[in-house]
DNA sequence: GGCTAACGCAACCAGATACTTGCATTTGTT
DNA sequence: AACAAATGCAAGTATCTGGTTGCGTTAGCC
């Protein structure tokens, strides 16, 4: 069971969390750290046109979105991915979605009498 | 078949739609609109504590975004949920935590040997 | 026709946001 | 100790964004 599928885990404050995504660069940062795994902010920075400066904001902006989170090594300072919050977006527009259909089939009904 | 389940439609651009639902009154909205459904922008104002013009330019983002659209119905112009763009951002999420357990995987793997 | 309801357009404004630059600080290496 | 690498802190700036107000336009209704 490496990722839930169901349960209704509503979520706090859905906004911030879809801003924190909402950005060209961190939704970069978020598919690098998936897609690369933990890294430090100036092996992230490399491969950026941004500053190590920007990048670091950034990262700090999906942070308070939990969506990762940091851990010190040495001089570094290690950044990693944490899925749940993703989980936590995925099921709150699956719950919107579930209401639209829903809305849908009232609507149906509504007119086939 | 009401809704996709799999399929790889990769999003043309994620961040703004991501963007779209990172804002309070934008995701309440869109929140309406999937419950209560398809309705005008003085009704969907109704309950707010905004302007109708405030109202009609968070429609119009969620329209750029592919979330919403609208018709004409005499004087009043009707918004309506448009689901799919909602199944894309979606996917994407899904997509991200599947490289995220990819590399977790990895991981382990390098971990114990 | 005249009134009102629903909406569109445009200007304006304060605060948030995405960056940068410059300098200080911590930590590994030789 | 000395140097360099990785990061932190803070000030400053241009643009974006969420919101308002004022007025003009379209469409139903008496």
């Amino acid at each position: 069971m490496s990722r839930p599928s169901a349960a209704t885990g509503h979520l706090a404050h859905p906004a911030p969390l879809f801003a924190a995504l909402g950005d060209e660069t961190r939704l970069a940062l978020v598919n690098r750290l998936s897609a690369e795994g933990p890294q430090s902010i100036t092996r992230l920075t490399a491969g950026s046109a941004i500053t190590r400066q920007a990048v670091t904001k950034h990262l700090q902006t999906l942070a308070e979105a939990g969506l990762v989170h940091d851990s010190r090594r040495g001089r570094e300072r290690i950044w990693t991915l944490d899925a749940h919050q993703l989980d936590e977006a995925r099921l709150y527009l699956d719950q919107i979605a579930q209401h639209w259909d829903e809305a849908l089939d009232r609507l149906r009904r509504f007119v086939e009498e």
